[in-house]
DNA sequence: TTTAGCACTTGAAATGGTTGAGTGCTAACT
DNA sequence: AGTTAGCACTCAACCATTTCAAGTGCTAAA
């Protein structure tokens, strides 16, 4: 048997590569085994089915194709898919079309980067027809930036903060009414002693002596203060979302039955997706191009049979999220690559632009 | 045949309401075809497997039970769930144990409405082990009570916007510096002309009378009206939120195939559900207890075997939302009544109560 | 080196018989 | 009249067997 397990592509006779590059595209669309003489009707190669069969033969024992049973024609092993997307395939130019239902859809929700990434996912979903997902990061260190105080009645406030360009608030209500000066005051003490501190930086002592300069409305410091702790600690976790989740199920063979389950409880865990997710900010430094990840290559053992193909979303250089597919691994690459590549760059675009239509 | 098709319960005697409801929790514990000898046997009722066939028989003519084939046991139709948990169900004493579970989980997370919910969903599907899901129902008058617009630096503010008891914000950002005076007297404007206005009330008129008011930072107007009618308009839409969709799955005779596959394109769509949840909201005179809709009694077509369980969550006594499970028909009623609700007004307390901790 | 032909393998689908749970009905019993 | 035992009948589920067709590997010829 050969034993060149995982051959560099410049092993490959052109032939082989053009056999290759037909055999994956043929089972991505059709999502069945291909077989030696289906190459020779449907595709145009030069050569019989016999010497198609050969070469099958040799690709297999390097590694790039394999055989559900002896019956049966070949299916792209992950090598294969992998050697596909880094050196053989077709990039895929989007429609006019396409590109312009990106755009106008992406426009219209000119909204903070909740709802941005939302639109981005329903898109991402509807265009590729696989599930479709976007992630915040993890963050290592979450601080306020900002404190506002907002005075609704006498008795009951809203604390705005801003944490790392995100808005979060969080209402007060007190039983005894609260002056208005006591609230500004409340407000001047965040903002001298609170921003720029982690949840775990917030101390005991600290506190104390925020209620001690509080004087007599101290009873306002621990409430608030709490609050304040449970949103940032709420806010570091990282988030995850998804949408057509029901189109897992167009791809039975992959997530039929035990799989799909795991799949789906994969999705509600959501931690695991979120540690690809943070590994990746790790290793963002080398290029902030789409990344792809197939079968069990770098992810969760529950994924053997899915590609996530994902990009970065950046503003101001800095990475806060991010969008992608996940899908099977026969999927239209070259498609779904364009798609997040497009996408991607949108949100970005249009996060960093802002609501700055002032002209 | 007996053409008595729906039959009042009075109609019943005692044994055939002893042997129904053996049936039916026989059935909810089993999830398969209950017969004549394994009632028998396993239940304890008072007479032989022949008499029992006999009852069902006519509970069958009655339409209470169903014969999926000839040689099976019986099954409860709907209108046997119905009647069971009209008249027949024990009601269900939670645990010490459980309601403590309930009460400190949803302490513990004292914020927002939209977290509190997501808690309370999240509570639900692992104590019930069904699917869970909150609902915030479409509102019929979306209006803005309070506006305050927060500096954040010499060219970008965030505004926020009191709806409905919820606050949102949105980033406000221009590309030359606005003057503090320019931003207040923008946040006076609006407070003076946009509150109580539906989206569909802001019109052009008024926002060139404000472009009018605010002399040369006009150009602030157009883009900031723009979103605060986005954001009035994308909250009026209802929202639906969802845990343990992967439970859906433990029941693989009801959700198993194409029904699934609809199962989450409703999810996916959400519309059908939140219709379910605005009619409720007419109804919510009656009273407010737990609501039950078995089967395709009153809903959309895809949940045919399915029950919905949910009860309505009130803010000083208007609807603010509804919290429920969604699982198969054969469901263990009488807990998940029970536990739907405490957690219902479990919430609606804690929302009442606000962050009131100050003593 | 390529190709045609052929024997071989093997999963999927079709067939057929067996099994067993559960029923409905009738006749005996209380 | 209501209840029970007994029995024939039905029907899905299961298992073993057969058939079928797709696709291969190999050999021999071009």
């Amino acid at each position: 048997m050969g034993s060149e397990k995982s051959g560099s592509p410049g092993e490959l006779s052109e032939r082989k590569k053009q056999i290759l590059k037909a055999i994956i595209e043929a089972h991505i669309e059709l999502g069945e085994p291909v077989g030696s003489k289906y190459l020779t009707s449907n595709k145009h190669i030069a050569c019989s089915s016999a010497t198609i069969r050969n070469e099958m033969a040799e690709l297999e024992s390097m590694g790039y194709l394999e055989q559900p049973h002896t019956s049966a024609g070949r299916v792209p092993s992950e090598a294969g898919y992998r050697l596909y997307v880094d050196s053989l395939i077709d990039s895929y130019r989007l429609t006019e079309r396409e590109i312009e239902e990106l755009r106008t859809n992406l426009r219209k929700k000119q909204a903070e980067l909740d709802s941005i990434l939302d639109t981005a996912i329903r898109l991402a979903s509807s265009l590729t027809d696989y599930t479709a997902l976007a992630a915040k990061p993890r963050k290592v260190r979450v601080t306020v930036t900002h404190f506002e105080i907002i005075r609704t009645d006498e008795r009951s406030m809203i604390l705005v903060m801003l944490i790392g360009g995100i808005v979060k608030t969080r209402r007060i209500r007190s039983r005894v009414p609260v002056s208005d000066e006591a609230s500004a005051r409340l407000e001047m003490l965040l903002n001298g002693k609170l921003t720029g501190l982690t949840a775990a930086e917030i101390t005991m002592p600290l506190m104390m002596e925020m209620e001690r300069e509080m004087g007599a409305d101290e009873y306002l410091v621990e409430p608030v203060v709490k609050g304040i702790c449970e949103t940032i600690s709420a806010f570091d976790g990282g988030e995850l979302r998804f949408d057509g989740i029901d189109r897992l199920l167009s791809y039975p063979e992959v997530y039929g039955g035990e799989r799909l389950r795991e799949m789906l409880t994969m999705f509600e865990r959501k931690q695991d997706l979120l540690d690809v997710f943070s590994e990746s900010e790790m290793q963002t430094g080398d290029d902030e191009s789409v990344k792809i990840y197939i079968g069990r290559e770098n992810l969760v053992k529950t994924m053997d049979n899915s590609t996530l193909v994902y990009k970065p979303i950046k503003r101001d250089g800095i990475l806060v999220g991010a969008i992608g597919v996940i899908g099977p691994t026969r999927m239209n690459y070259s498609r779904v690559i364009a798609m997040i590549d497009h996408l991607s760059s949108g949100v970005s675009n249009l996060i960093e632009e802002g609501d700055e239509r002032s002209d």
